[in-house]
DNA sequence: AATCTTAATAAGAATAATTCTTATTAAGGA
DNA sequence: TCCTTAATAAGAATTATTCTTATTAAGATT
């Protein structure tokens, strides 16, 4: 069984709308999915031309509006990029990024010193801590290359 | 002597103009200057409001392009918010932010953790590393007591 | 100090991302 | 099946930011 995961969650999303007193519409459970299933963190507008087959008429307002009820719902999360546009994520597992400033590609990356920082910050009593957010900007390894074999014909 | 960081900052910021080609207008030293000096990490149109009596017929667009010019010039920084605006810091020594998400204030925080984390990311070899940003999005404690003083009387 | 080159500016138009308005549709409870 | 109202599509509106162009003024050169 491939996707047992997206299926939990999906039943996770409907447990969360019927507590919350939204409903499950077929716009929200494909915009979930496709959230869900890309690993590049997409813009709403990516995600708009992904479902656009599965869900004919869809709106790009329709997916904004969503992404902002699943946000709600803490299904999905907003990622921190200093990019124009808005880019999400549905892994809840903690985690950080690291950001290529090159292809713009955000990559998850998983640090333990991530604890050390939430610990650190509640120790010193800085404020009520919701959550902590780490970004990593740089060069990824696949745009170090490209530089570097552009770099044998110059 | 109260403004000799500022004054040793400007000559940076000249010195760094020179090299770079770029001219030190006055509206460059009037914005500058507004940045250094709020410490709430003011957004373009808030430094625009601040300048405006210094020079007087000064147009948000420059704010902007002046804003990139200073950034590129690593004189100030974005800093990472979520927010619609964008917003400024023209503080150069290491430190990470404090969100609130009730009053939408940016604090500065000086956290010891910053370098593990720094430290864990070249160690595991996942890029390049640029710079490391954490930000902690949380309620602040004067946000926390308002709260708590809200609550007497309900 | 006067001249010259061109980067920077003001003004306002344009663009890009996101949100709002409104009439219509469809969840999902009764 | 019916009913209430949340969610949608369509397109207008808004907000933040950037672009265009004619003008101004750094600052290098004389």
């Amino acid at each position: 069984m491939q996707n047992a995961e997206l299926k939990e969650r999906i039943e996770e999303l409907k447990r969360r709308s019927k507590k919350a007193g939204l409903r499950v519409t077929k716009q929200r459970i494909e915009i979930f999915k496709a959230v869900f299933e890309s690993k590049a963190h997409p813009d709403a507008e990516t995600l708009y031309n992904l479902i656009k087959n599965k869900v004919p008429n869809v709106a790009l307002d329709t997916v904004y509006r969503t992404l902002a009820s699943l946000e709600s719902l803490n299904m999905v999360f907003r990622v921190d990029s200093l990019l124009p546009k808005a880019r999400f994520d549905a892994d809840y597992t903690p985690h950080s990024h690291f950001l290529c400033t090159k292809c713009n590609e955000i990559y998850d990356i998983f640090l333990t010193s991530a604890t050390d920082v939430k610990n650190e910050v509640q120790k010193k009593g800085i404020g009520n801590v919701v959550d902590v957010n780490i970004q990593v900007r740089g060069i990824c390894p696949k745009c170090e290359n490209e530089k570097k074999e552009k770099n044998l014909w110059n």
